[in-house]
RNA sequence: CGGGGCGUAGCGCAGCUGGUAGCGCACCUGUCUUGGGAACAGGAUGUCGCAGGUUCAAAUCCUGUCGCUCCGACCA
């Protein structure tokens, strides 16, 4: 490729809706464009890095036994409907109609049209398993979009879904893409993590997340630091490691917090430790089933005042379909008290506290009371003991379930999903299959994504310096860039030439900037670019027969014969990663 | 959805105590230059986001509207 019939222009400063490194870099090196929020264009050089990552995608699926297809990005809202998904949804699903007034969305995610396909297809156990991916661009009409490719409305996504007779298939179907995604993010040359998952509006009994780790993440990743356990914040276990310190119980007294609201308010009004106020918060779990009916829940969940609530963890102990903060309204009317001075002693609602406060002694809650707490107090004692159960979010320090290690907390992006979703589309589809005895069942399905641009971002993300971004070899939009440093001088472009013409014939995936600008403007657009190697020839260096080679990551430059040049350029190429 | 900021040339911005638009980069022509974003000379580029209103006169003031963007709940 000639860079001067490229279709790429570099900029020298960042336009202003970029904020982090990877988006700003991106603009800059002229690889994407905004067209609306959260809308880009990819130009030649972004599409590249799109494409070699799309193919190292399909590459890892296609050897794990995945069959590529590719599937309507227009739905039906009948689909949609039948999944149960046109109403739960939400508004990231965008609706428009046809000429004839019929509804139809943009596909965010394919789990129906997939399933509708399959059930349609498959009618015998002896067709399975089957794995069906596809590239392709989706519609989700986010909230907040930001960040360049990192969270778009429009992206591309692989999606693949497996389908299995038994849970024991979807296990092993569920394995094949563990292992292929490690594969893909490995050869992508990015460094990342594993991580457990809560599954979230997808659905389904167990997940995990593949964060490629970079400070600024969107995502806050608990791991072990002595074993391989990792999880999401919002799923992380917390080990329940509450001891009894045999503190004497004091007798509880009623104490004015006039204005007081908060724990730490409260906490440093009162003179005592934070740990020692735990903070009680009315959260309403949606669709609890008790007696055989559905219904919305309220109940107080209680954590130490230096925690964090985790509704995930509340929602799944309760079984409820989602859980949230009660407004302010629902609490007085529940309780009778404002948001503030709640506490356990005299709750009109159940009770559930986090394992933190099982032993806990003398503590400070509010009195149900506006306005006043009442310290020293202890369960039995002041209040019935209530449920205990892990309600919190982790935080650095707690204690591994699996080990006994200790926490740390980094940040990481979430470039990859895989989600083993059991029967939750093919039941409420209806799509069945005959099994060895001749009965229907249900498939028993798995679904699975990759970011693809936001992997390509991700790489950025982990890679860049000053000058630039530095992209792994396996997904950099070429590999080589050829130099000619003066244009005007044929022996250069001459010698420049021959070794592009060399490195072609290797099979060198390789770029000549054989634009007529000065040295200085190359050398700084190749940087910013990232090609990872970079070969330049100049009248300096050919007086004496040579040019230079020198590598993005680690800054260094040998100087060789230009005759050797194509040829040691192959050989550095291949130790790099 | 809640809270802040911004819409002026391709990009970054100035002009905003009303008088009909400017700077840097990029772009075009020429000279010169070519191993780290050269210099000089000349040139082209705008429905000042949109719609109303006030005024002799609006980028500037008022109202509305649309878009973008940043901070908090979701996701590949």
């Amino acid at each position: 490729m000639r860079q001067s019939r490229f279709f790429i222009q570099t900029l020298r400063e960042v336009p202003a809706e970029a904020e982090v490194s990877s988006h700003k870099l991106m603009l800059r090196a002229g690889m994407i464009k905004r067209v609306a929020a959260g809308i880009y264009n990819y130009q030649p050089l972004g599409l590249r890095v799109i494409r070699k990552v799309e193919n190292i995608v399909r590459k890892c699926m296609n050897e794990a036994g995945a069959v590529e297809l590719l599937l309507s990005m227009v739905q039906p809202a009948e689909l949609w409907q039948a999944s149960g998904r046109w109403t739960h949804y939400g508004k990231e699903l965008l609706r428009f109609k046809d000429r004839g007034g019929r509804e139809f969305c943009l596909g965010p995610t394919h789990e129906e049209v997939i399933t509708d396909l399959v059930s349609g297809t498959v009618n015998s156990y002896k067709q399975l398993p089957l794995n069906l991916y596809q590239i392709q661009t989706k519609f989700r009409d986010e909230v907040r979009p930001r960040f360049g490719l990192m969270r778009g409305r429009e992206f591309i996504m692989k999606d693949a879904y497996s389908f299995d007779i038994d849970e024991e298939g979807a296990e092993k179907s569920y394995k094949k893409m563990y292992d292929a995604y490690c594969r893909v993010f490995e050869s992508c040359g990015l460094r990342y993590k594993v991580v457990d998952a809560d599954s979230g509006s997808i659905g389904g009994s167990f997940s995990h997340e593949f964060m490629v780790l970079a400070d600024t993440g969107e995502d806050a990743v608990i791991s072990c630091s002595s074993c391989s356990y990792s999880a999401n914040v919002e799923k992380a276990v917390v080990a329940d490691t509450c001891k009894d310190e045999g503190e004497a119980p004091l007798k509880s007294e009623e104490v004015a917090t006039p204005g007081l609201h908060t724990a730490a308010e409260v906490a440093e009004f009162l003179g005592v430790d934070l740990k020692k106020v735990p903070k009680t918060m009315i959260v309403k779990v949606e669709g609890v089933k008790e007696n055989g009916k559905s219904a919305d829940k309220l109940v107080a969940v209680i954590v130490r005042g230096d925690h964090e609530v985790n509704l995930a963890k509340v929602k799944n102990l309760l079984g409820g379909a989602g859980a949230d903060f009660a407004e302010p309204g629902e609490v007085i009317k529940a309780v009778g008290c404002p948001v503030g001075s709640l506490g356990p002693v005299g709750m009109k609602l159940p009770v559930y506290m986090d394992n933190a406060l099982k032993h806990a002694k003398n503590l400070v809650v509010g009195a149900n009371r506006d306005g006043y707490h009442i310290k020293n107090v202890n369960a039995g004692a002041d209040y019935e003991a209530p449920v205990y159960a892990d309600l919190r979010n982790a935080v650095p320090g707690d204690i591994c379930p699996e080990c006994g290690g200790v926490y740390e907390l980094t940040r990481g992006i979430e470039v990859g999903h895989i989600f083993k979703l059991g029967t939750k589309y093919s039941a409420s589809m209806d799509a069945k299959v005959l099994d060895k005895n001749g009965r229907a069942v249900p498939f028993v399905m798995g679904s699975y994504g990759i970011g693809i641009g936001r992997t390509a971002a991700s790489a950025i993300e982990q890679n860049n310096d000053e000058k630039g971004i530095i992209w792994p070899k396996a997904i950099a939009p070429f590999e080589v860039v050829v130099i000619p440093m003066n244009t005007n001088e044929d022996d250069v472009v001459n010698a420049a030439d021959s070794i592009y013409g060399e490195l072609l014939a290797k099979g060198a995936d390789v770029i000549i900037d054989d634009r007529n600008e000065r040295a200085g403007v190359k050398m700084i657009d190749s940087e910013l670019i990232g090609y990872p190697l970079r070969v330049s020839v100049g009248r300096k260096g050919l007086a004496e027969g040579k040019v230079d080679i020198s590598v993005r990551g680690t800054g260094e430059t040998v100087s060789v014969p230009a005759e050797k040049a194509a040829e040691e350029v192959m050989r550095i190429l291949a130790g790099l990663n």
